[in-house]
DNA sequence: CGGTATTTTGATTTAGCTCAACAGACGTGG
DNA sequence: CCACGTCTGTTGAGCTAAATCAAAATACCG
C-alpha cells in the first residue's frame, strides 16, 4: 500500500534502479519468467542465456530508432518500454507500453530489414539482447519456443485489429477509458487513489495511445476525475471507481 | 487484356470456378505455391497435404463466424476471402482481403478460443483446412514452416499498426488512395481502363477498410475519378493514372 | 420492364482538432 | 528554502473534416 502526505505530488514508486541491479542471476531469474522461455529446463535455459547480452538505459533514453536496421530481438527484464510511431508532423502515436518479460525488436527480419518503430525506455530500464541469427537458432532448437513466440505474435496481430476496430468506431471518450483499464490490469497496483498505473503517465502519451489530441484527453481525464471515476496528477493516473470506468468503456 | 464494349457494364471476370475445380491436383499445387510450404520436398508436401480437406463456398458465402470456436486453419486455394470485424451499430471493419496462397483462421489457440474475425468468400473461393492441433504438429515437424509462419504473422502485424499510423493521421482521401494502391498491387490487372482490380468491390467496402463511411468514400472516388486518377463503376475500380494516385497518398 | 441494390449528391450537424492563453507542479540554483 | 524558469495540464473559442440524414439517379437482374 502506498501513501503520500500530499495529494499532488506523484505518488509513484521511483525505482531508482542503478545498472549494477542487471545481475546475471536478476538476468537468468527474469529469463525463465519470459513466457516463451518457460518451457526450457534450468540447463536449457543457462545455455540461452549466454547468448543475450544485456544493456541499461536511463528513462526517456531511446533504444532503437525507426528506420534503424534491424539486428537485435531484446526482451524487457525492468522497468517499462513504449513503442513509437514518430509521424513527420510530429505526431506520435503510441503502439505499445511493455512490461518485464515481455519482447520487442526485430522477428521477422531474416538479416537486413528495419526496425518498424521507435523504442524508448519509459522508465530507468534493464533490457536483454540477442542477435537475430542467435535467436533463429533458439528458435530452430526448441519448437516448444518458436510455438510460444508465435503465439504472442498472433495475440498482438489481435490486439492491434481490436485497436482498429475501436478508432474507427468508438468515441475518443470510450477509447480513452479502454485504455485506461487495460493499463490499470496491466500496470496497477493498490494504493490510496485506488488502482493507481505504476507508470509515468502523461495526457500526451494517453491521447498518442488512444489517436486523438493532447487537449481531448486532457478534457476526459478532467470529466473522469470530476465523475470521481480517476483521480489524477502530472504524470500519474489512479482508477477509483473500476465498475464505473468498465461502465464508461462499454460500447 | 480484357475489354468491354459497354463502358459501364462490369469488367471483372467473373471466374465462374465450380466445384469440381478444386481437384486434388490443383489443391496440392496451390499448396506447393504457399509461401510457408515452399521450403518443403515434394514428397514431404503431399505428406501434409493428406491433413488437408477442402471446400467450396459461394461469393458471398459465410466461411465462419466470430466467436465461433476456432478449431481450423484454412488456406485460400481459389478465389478471395474477407476478414470482417463485424460490430453491434452495423458498422463492418473490413480488416483483409486474401488471395490464393494466404492463411487466415486460428493460429494460436491451443484449443478453445474462437476466432476474432468473420470469414467471407468474396468470389466463389475453394479453400482448404487442417485442424488445429495437425498444423501445430506440421509447425514441429517442420521447424522452416514454422519459421514462414512466424514471418508471415510478424508482418501481418507491422501492417496493422501501419493501418493504426494511417487512421489517426491521414485524412480519407489519402487513406483511401493508400487502400486503392495497395489493392491495384495486390489484385490488379491490365485492362483497357488502367490497372483494373479484379474483385467485386464497393464503396462500402472501400469505406469499410479505410475506415470511413460510404458516402465519403464514393465523394472522394467521384473525385479521383473527375480528375482522371480511376476509372470506376458499380463494384469495379481500375487505376488510370498509378503516378497520380501515388501523389494522391503521399503524405 | 419493374424491382432491388448501389451509388451519387445535397444539406445539416457535430466530435474533436487547432490555436491560444493561463495555471499548477516540479526542479534547480542561489 | 525561496524565486524563477520550464514543463505539464487545463480551459476556452472557433473551425473543419467527415458523419449522418435524406432523396434522387443509375446499374443490374430476372
Amino acid at each position: 500500500m502506498i501513501t503520500m502526505a500530499n495529494k499532488r505530488t506523484t505518488p509513484l514508486e521511483h525505482s531508482n534502479i542503478k545498472g549494477h541491479h542487471c545481475t546475471v542471476d536478476v538476468r537468468l531469474e527474469k529469463l525463465g519468467m519470459v513466457p516463451f522461455f518457460q518451457s526450457l529446463s534450468d540447463e536449457e535455459l543457462r545455455e540461452v542465456h549466454k547468448k543475450f547480452s544485456s544493456a541499461h538505459y536511463a528513462g526517456g533514453e531511446t533504444i532503437y530508432f525507426r528506420d534503424d536496421k534491424a539486428t537485435l530481438l531484446r526482451v524487457v527484464v525492468h522497468g517499462s518500454v513504449k513503442l513509437v510511431h514518430q509521424t513527420l508532423e510530429g505526431k506520435d502515436i503510441l503502439l505499445d507500453m511493455l512490461k518485464p518479460g515481455e519482447f520487442f525488436g526485430s522477428l521477422s527480419a531474416l538479416g537486413h530489414e528495419a526496425y518498424t518503430e521507435t523504442a524508448e525506455a519509459q522508465t530507468a530500464a534493464c533490457v536483454l539482447s540477442i542477435g537475430l541469427r542467435d535467436f533463429r537458432a533458439v528458435l530452430n532448437a526448441y519448437p516448444s519456443v518458436a510455438m510460444a513466440v508465435l503465439d504472442i505474435t498472433a495475440g498482438r496481430l489481435a490486439s492491434s485489429q481490436e485497436k482498429i476496430r475501436q478508432l474507427t468506431t468508438l468515441p475518443a471518450e470510450k477509447r480513452i477509458a479502454g485504455i485506461l483499464r487495460a493499463l490499470a490490469e496491466k500496470f496497477g497496483e493498490e494504493s490510496e487513489y485506488g488502482r493507481l498505473i505504476q507508470l509515468p503517465l502523461s495526457r500526451k502519451e494517453l491521447a498518442d495511445m488512444a489517436g486523438t489530441s493532447a487537449e481531448t484527453a486532457s478534457r476526459i481525464m478532467s470529466r473522469f476525475q470530476q465523475n470521481g471515476i480517476v483521480k489524477t496528477g502530472r504524470q500519474w493516473v489512479a482508477i477509483a471507481d473500476g465498475r464505473r470506468l468498465a461502465e464508461a468503456a462499454e460500447e
